[in-house]
Order: C-alpha cells, then sequence, then structure tokens
DNA sequence: AGTACAGTTGAATACTCGCTCAACTGTAAG
DNA sequence: CTTACAGTTGAGCGAGTATTCAACTGTACT
C-alpha cells in the first residue's frame, strides 16, 4: 500500500504541477469511498453461470411461469444441479416460485426481466 | 432426457387433461428453442468478481476517468492483478482506456453504466 | 547511452464453485 | 399404510478461475 499511495503521489504531482502528502491523503480517501457499495454482487455472481443464465433467460422470454419439469428440458443438468441452480436464483431475487400440488412453477422476478432487457439492449448499438 | 420426458409428460397430462407422445414432442421443442442466446454470459461473468466489480463501480461513480495508479488505490489486489482485471473487463466491453505518456486512464462504457444503474435500481422497490 | 517507472503478460498456485450422487421431505393415489 | 413421484438438501469431487510472482515492453528523464 505505501508502494501504491508512492506511486499515486508522483501522478498527483504530474496532473497538478505540485503535490504535498495532503493532497495524496486527501485522494486515498476519496477513492476508497469509491469502493464500497457492493450491492447487487450476489446477484450478478447467480447470473453468471450458463445454466442459471439460461433458466432466467428462458423465464424471462417466457413471460409467465414454467413448471420445474419443464425447466429440466432446456437444462443439462440433473434433476438436483437444476434445483440447486432455481435455488440460487431465488436467494438472488431473479426467480420466484409457486407451489401447486407437486408440481412447482417459477417465473422471473422484474429484477431479472430488467437485466436480461437491459444486457441484451446493449448489444444492439 | 427419457427420464425428464417422461416427466414432462406426466405434468402436461395433467395440465391439458389428457397429451400423447406428440404434444410432448412439440412441447419439448419449443423449450429447447427458449433456451438458445448465451449472449451477455461473459459479461456477467466479467463483472461477477469483487475486484472487477469494485473497479467499474468506481469508473461509473466517477462520470468520468481514472488513472490506474488511482484504480490500485481502491482495490486491495496486486498491480499485476489489477492488470488482469482491467483486461477482462476491456474484453467484455466494460471499461475502455487512453494511454497519455506512461500513465493509463480508464473510463466505464455505456455497457456499464446500465448495467451498474439497473442493478442499484432493482434495490430500491 | 543508462536508469527509473507505468503497466502488461504468462506460468504456477490456491481457491472457489458447479455438478453429481445419495438420502431426504412432502404430496397424491391405490 | 404403502407406493410412486416432484423436488430439495448436503457432502464430496473435479474443473475453472483469481491471484501472485517473475520477466517483459514501452515511455520519460538525465
Amino acid at each position: 500500500m505505501a508502494q501504491s499511495a508512492d506511486r499515486l503521489g508522483r501522478y498527483l504531482e504530474d496532473e497538478l504541477g505540485s503535490c504535498c502528502d495532503e493532497d495524496v491523503q486527501q485522494r486515498l480517501t476519496e477513492l476508497e469511498s469509491l469502493g464500497e457499495g457492493l450491492h447487487g454482487l450476489d446477484v450478478l455472481s447467480a447470473l453468471a453461470n450458463e445454466t442459471r443464465y439460461r433458466l432466467v433467460r428462458a423465464l424471462v422470454a417466457t413471460d409467465g411461469e414454467l413448471c420445474v419439469c419443464e425447466l429440466n428440458a432446456l437444462s443439462d443438468v440433473s434433476e438436483s444441479g437444476l434445483s440447486h441452480a432455481l435455488s440460487k436464483l431465488a436467494d438472488a431475487g431473479l426467480v420466484a416460485s409457486r407451489t401447486e400440488g407437486r408440481w412447482k412453477h417459477y417465473r422471473a422476478t422484474t429484477r431479472a426481466v430488467a437485466l436480461v432487457t437491459v444486457l441484451d439492449g446493449t448489444f444492439d448499438e
């Protein structure tokens, strides 16, 4: 860390013309405050996996509900793996479920819809 | 796969009252078409890591450029690790860079801004 | 020329995470 | 009450990934 502060000092000197230790210290605290807020990392982690991403995309595309047994048809993992995947997605608030008898239905949340939509949108430019 | 088709058949029978093999087959192909389109998975993978996510958030929050040496201050990895991280982000189209002398400046792309914004937005509800 | 520094690259290591297997819960039907 | 089925849970293994170390490129300054 002392190393990187040195380099930052040299950089600020380049930028400002002159630079004292206090300038470096101030900039350091400014920068550290930028690094806060890891809100959303768990959501991204949940989505950043082929199996889970496919499930979410399918649910978003369906614009409704799909039964676990239907989701099974479009994922190439075991039934157990599918359950794990859906559980992780539910924890991240990307899918919600409804049980009916012994069948369980999943649907995409608005969060999932928003993310997939934005993600697709950034490829059209 | 034969197993899951069986289960799907039983499910469709429950839903439709009756169900023949052709119904199952048709539903299967419908479902498989939903699983297409992995566009964006690499972007998510790039973002779904604490180090890289913090870098992107910082760049988005700054609404401008940051020097590598400044980014170094808010990431707790080595200088080399930082370089690897930025490289992966650049590959995913989440950051862009500009070299000036021996200093290199990074900025968030519109894709990064869009994603972070949407992600934050889904927590306010 | 040579030295110092900003940043990158590739290989090796350590670690996380996704998947499967087996055992389990809960629901419906004979 | 027993059997069959839908789905979940936890442990353990294998594969992918994040990080570091060392060597490198390119730029400025003397």
